[in-house]
DNA sequence: TCCATTTCTAAACGATTGTTTAGAAATATA
DNA sequence: TATATTTCTAAACAATCGTTTAGAAATGGA
């Protein structure tokens, strides 16, 4: 046959996650791909069709490699508290490598609020529908909670995680634990 | 003298604002800004200087737009339940023109979170310590809070702030109504 | 060793970015 | 009515955007 591939594309594909993570679809070019995967544009379009498709690429990474806190998640049995670990997790898992970017897919979600761009939004309607199922579920664990309560701190909760993902790019650490605690204060 | 001006700089500035407001600064082009704004570019860059100055302005004039809901927080004298109809006032001047945007000031907190751009993170630091400021006033009015309750809930409420801003661009009136209810339970 | 095949480098593509400029159109004053 | 001054239109600017392509470099099988 013939030359071999120089890379990994798990490992670029990697690489180019956490830029998009850090800057956003639009305010990452192509150039800065190219430095941070460390292969020129040849490369990214034989590997990856288009700066669209790696995008969205990139994003079903990030969703795997977020897949065991959701797991945990579900697999766990004690209510409202498994939610407010989840809290927790997620904002862990933005300061664990580099520091706190909130979350991709939130971050892609507010980017795209906007947009027309439907493949992307279907990937963030899923998530979101399925992230607030899990809410009602867990919220179902108490059974003094009536329907009409329970899908009113889903909603809730959707929200605050939405909110805080958003504002965890920007607030220190303590400020997240306090707002989380206070979050779940009267829940 | 010479030639007269065809348009007001103050009306053509709001238009730039509302288009800014609803796409962020990078995502609005000079093109989109001729035609939003009804003059060419000569016209923008003779009044207003670049881009860039021009984004600082509308800026500046959405602080104006929002003062008299702070004038309003400032002069109250209910504690905690102004703070809560100031969360009311923040997300009803978003969907009373046009519809949902967030917040012009907290978009761009997040747009330029990564950025290195002085000026506009200056602009945005003042904003929030201000806001802070304003808080902390309003929840001393509580004689019952001591110092270290007062500083973690007005934490709470500024990310609260910021998260509902960022969320209320993508959800509907009722969640944003819930959110704000469930957040001001237990203060 | 030679050739077919694949990946690499590096340049160029057309489109769009923000910005500038040359010249026509309009106006107040003389 | 002329002239000086300002604002307008419209084209062009260099730089960058995402994307494509031509050709050199490398590799495995014959």
């Amino acid at each position: 046959m013939a030359r071999k591939k120089e890379y990994k594309e798990e490992e670029v594909l990697e690489k180019a996650m956490y830029l998009f993570w850090q800057n956003g679809y639009e305010n990452t070019s192509m150039k800065m791909l190219e430095k941070e995967m460390g292969i020129n544009k040849f490369s990214i379009y034989s590997s990856f069709g288009s700066k669209h498709q790696l995008f969205l690429k990139t994003l079903k990474c990030y969703n795997s490699k977020i897949k065991n806190i959701f797991e945990k998640l579900k697999e766990a049995s004690n209510g409202v508290d498994d939610i407010k670990e989840f809290f927790y997790d997620s904002v862990k898992i933005g300061s664990q490598l580099g520091n706190k970017k909130g979350c991709l897919l939130t971050n892609t979600y507010n980017e795209f609020s906007e947009s027309e761009d439907v493949l992307i939004k279907d990937e963030m309607n899923v998530f979101m529908s399925n992230l607030k199922a899990i809410f009602i579920e867990k919220l179902k664990a108490d059974s003094s909670k009536n329907e009409e309560t329970v899908l009113k701190q889903a909603n809730f909760l959707l929200l605050a995680k939405h909110g805080l993902a958003a504002a965890s790019r920007v607030n220190s650490q303590k400020e997240i634990e306090d707002y989380i605690e206070m979050t779940f204060n009267n829940l």
